[in-house]
DNA sequence: CCTTGACTTCAAGTTTACTTGAACTTGTAG
DNA sequence: CTACAAGTTCAAGTAAACTTGAAGTCAAGG
């Protein structure tokens, strides 16, 4: 039985789109070996990094974040438990930080918008002292601007 | 005292860029008053909605999604704490719904992809039941394809 | 052998949310 | 009255993360 998977059977067991991973191989956030032919053979590893991957999207993070942080795994050996790990660690924080402003939201959602004490302040309750940390969809350039904030 | 605003001044107060302001207002999420001379007035009430606005894209809303929102505010008046606390009220729940994926998600993250548990599982983790509830930036399209997950 | 399905590359298209630039008009301070 | 800042429209550009289509190659079954 082989061990390695074609792209196809690979997108069905990650439910990520086969067009999806020949892309996420240009960007180099996973590998493959070439048969003769040219097709794509994937290790059963890759599954774990395309969850890995999933995942962070979900946090928020960029395919060049995420590429950044799989550059971070050893290459000398199929990464284990320990080396997920390695990444996984500092995650715990960034999600902690993620539904800490989620709670500040609701907060502000219930309180400051509806009573009407709302008129810059809403951007501290948004970004109160995080520049970049822009996560959701779209750019959000409005962010980490509030130095023209003078009137 | 004039009590409406330039559109400058709407940006400054808001932190939203002017042309950002002029494209929210092409996909009717703001409106303004014109000038003879072409020039846009904002009312104040435009603040609180620009307010709401930002907070919904924080949750990962397109502006689509928040568009069909405001459209359920009352036009007949301004909208009062009550009008807004109508839009508010399901939002804690589905920022309580994010808060929970979060909460997956940190400890899939740290049990799940370390310990080598994993293959076609992650999805349901990252997405147990709600098909369409794709947050964070970028598309999504493997989302809510789970039907081709015969292998 | 032949067909069908899976695979390949490469270029171009899609979506969202804006920004940028050009060309022009208005408003205001001195 | 004359700058100059601030406003306008419109078209085009940008970024991320893919998807789609065209045109061709490869592999397996009958």
């Amino acid at each position: 039985m082989e061990t390695t998977l074609t792209i196809n059977q690979l997108s069905r067991r990650s439910g990520v789109a086969a067009s999806a991973l020949r892309y996420y191989e240009e960007r180099g956030l996973i590998q493959s070996e070439r048969r003769g032919s040219g097709h794509r053979r994937f290790t059963r590893a890759t599954l774990r990094r395309l969850a890995f991957i999933v995942f962070a999207q979900r946090l928020g993070m960029s395919l060049a974040e995420i590429g950044a942080e799989l550059d971070k795994l050893p290459t000398d050996h199929v990464p284990k438990g320990a080396d997920w790990s390695l990444l996984s660690g500092p995650w715990s924080t960034r999600i902690d930080e993620r539904i800490a402003e989620l709670e500040r939201l609701k907060t502000g959602l219930a309180q400051c918008i509806s009573c009407g004490c709302l008129s810059l302040e809403f951007c501290r309750l948004v970004n109160p002292h995080d520049k970049a940390g822009a996560l959701g969809p779209g750019p959000h350039y409005w962010l980490g601007d509030q130095s023209s904030n003078d009137d």
